[in-house]
DNA sequence: TCGCAAAGATTGTCAGACAATCTGACAATC
DNA sequence: GATTGTCAGATTGTCTGACAATCTTTGCGA
């Protein structure tokens, strides 16, 4: 949920002494989220799993309100619902949000590569870095759970085009649902294709400034990756 | 919050005996929410306000951690911010974050305008029935805020031709936002303009099939509005 | 007047508790 | 035999009270 903290970078060469200085968000609730969604994505916790309060507390340490709070972002992020009475568990992905979140995707990042020419030089340098590092991790062979975070990372670049703080959090939001499906389809076989040529093809479009051509890549892109997920979906 | 509860009717004409059973939501921190809700809809509680949690809680009849996850709603709304230590205060709504909010919206309801014609026919007559009784509620005379509400009700109508529940979330959440800023401008001098004719200008054009036109119109209005919000936000 | 230490206020977090509600099993009734 | 009523256990929703960490303000001395 914290929307890019960091933002103003110092003078490039400056180099202020200060570089390695995050100091882990104090926050406990924070830090148990962050255990909770780590444990969601890499598939530890299985859909529909049930989400015990004072179980889960004593497990991490922590006192039943905090990890309340915990769970209440969890869901408000989508990765969890919560029924009354009857408590949170992890969200099961269903073909219709699946669709739903596709259909998010396109609209977002198809804002962001139309707005590709009067983008901030630093918006399209992020785009060209996240598909270096991307195609970088597709030749050093890194496991799945990197390509799907560094794949995705691709796609919050296209978003972040817009300039809009409030639409790059959204589109963490669903990607981070996106996640979530990603890691229950492939809990046992995980593979993660690689996709490096169709994003490079994309990016080539919008250097040579053919940004009509590049939406209509793009809503390939998505639709395919809709149907190969509902696909897979309806295998369980 | 609760994005659109109801989803499938019953079967059209079957009509089961149960139809207007809705047993409001009886959760306390959801109530709590509600009203501090309104409280800032209303302009009670201007920009700025810390919102301490004992005397809070104390006043409305709560428990501290209620009240907690009440205020933790708010923040993740964007309707208030909360400092590590500091506490949560209603949210300042700065020039940066109003042009945000309409880059957001532009995003949301051009889509949804784009999306005209292959909208459900629900979805189109929902944007009807919304003017209708904007339209409705300037010929008699209702209060500053109904007409805001209605107004922006309209709007949310357009992102809902998307079809998208996420993307009206989304939506509702920027609303919110746009809403806090109407009520801070408008705390002293009351006035909302009547811009039904604009928005009977985008639906006819909907109507007969003028797409391009309609998202044209749509650009023009939403850039006039931030303007005129960003004017007057300058002027405190 | 300015800087600094002590006091007060406020938040972050915890522990324990109780009522309301859900689940499931079993008995009672039609 | 199926529906309904009832009960025990488990779980959530909420409250009370408390304590340490931190922020803010007051007051004092140079």
């Amino acid at each position: 949920m914290p929307p890019a903290e960091h933002v103003s970078d110092p003078p490039a060469t400056a180099g202020s002494p200060f570089d390695g200085l995050s100091l882990e968000h104090s926050s406990t609730v924070e830090r148990v989220a962050d255990e909770l969604r780590r444990a969601v994505f890499e598939g530890e916790l299985e859909s529909g799993t049930p989400l015990r309060e004072v179980a889960l507390a004593e497990s991490l340490g922590v006192s039943r309100p905090t990890l309340r709070e915990a769970l209440a972002l969890l869901v408000a992020e989508g990765l969890a619902t919560r029924e009354p009475h009857r408590g949170v568990s992890v969200a099961i992905p269903d073909p219709e949000s699946v669709r739903d979140v596709s259909t998010v995707r396109a609209v977002l990042e198809t804002a962001g590569v139309r707005n590709w020419p009067h983008a901030t030089e630093e918006a399209r340098a992020a785009v060209r870095r996240a598909l270096g590092d991307y195609e970088a991790a597709v030749a050093a062979g890194a496991t799945y759970q990197e390509l799907n975070q560094r794949h995705l990372a691709i796609h919050l670049g296209l978003v972040g085009l817009t300039g809009s703080p409030r639409l790059v959090s959204m589109a963490e939001s669903v990607v981070a649902e996106l996640r979530l499906v990603l890691a229950q389809i492939d809990r046992v076989r995980r593979n993660a294709r690689d996709q490096a040529g169709s994003h490079h093809h994309l990016l080539d479009l919008l250097e040579s400034g053919d940004i009509d051509t590049a939406v209509d890549e793009l809503g390939h892109h998505l639709h395919g990756a809709e149907d190969a997920l509902i696909e897979r979906l309806d295998l369980d």
